[in-house]
DNA sequence: ACAATGACATAAG
DNA sequence: GCTTATGCCATTG
């Protein structure tokens, strides 16, 4: 696993429930602004069980567009809806609601940085929140 | 190092 | 708004 894939892992953890972030905001957050599709790549190697709330993250326009993965859209739809995220009938969130504001700077430099304590995958299995 | 791939983003028709 | 086509970046063979 590269560090980037962690880092993708790191900050959609930090995400809190009942919101959403797009793969460009991911992805412009560690540095790489048009990397949306390796964030997107990286979360595709999420196994079932896995502490992170990968369903949060959806593309810009609000819409769920995960074609070729394990997971339906079904599931992640269902599951933004248990959080109290409201789809419209276009299938669409509102980003002006939902959209995750993004870390603090001393989450985001803990991320970038990697040597932080909570900054390697033992923080995430821990129960998918930075907790130092 | 090169080519192919992908849960995207953006522009164009 | 929807469907294509192109660009982007990191990973992988």
């Amino acid at each position: 696993m590269s560090r980037f894939f962690e880092q993708v892992y790191q900050l959609v953890s930090l995400i809190p429930a009942g919101k959403v972030a797009s793969y460009g905001q991911v992805a412009a957050l560690l540095g790489a602004p048009h990397a949306a599709r390796t964030v997107g790549w990286a979360l595709h190697g999420l196994p079932e069980g896995t502490q992170v709330p990968w369903q949060r993250v959806i593309n810009y326009r609000g819409r769920i567009t995960n074609t070729s993965s394990p997971h339906s859209a079904a599931l992640q739809r269902a599951l933004l809806e248990a959080e109290g995220i409201r789809f419209g009938a276009d299938d669409r969130v509102d980003m002006e609601v939902y959209r995750w504001e993004g870390p603090t700077f001393a989450e985001l430099d803990a991320i970038l940085r990697g040597d932080v304590a909570c900054a390697v995958s033992g923080c995430i299995s821990d129960g998918g929140l930075i907790a130092p």
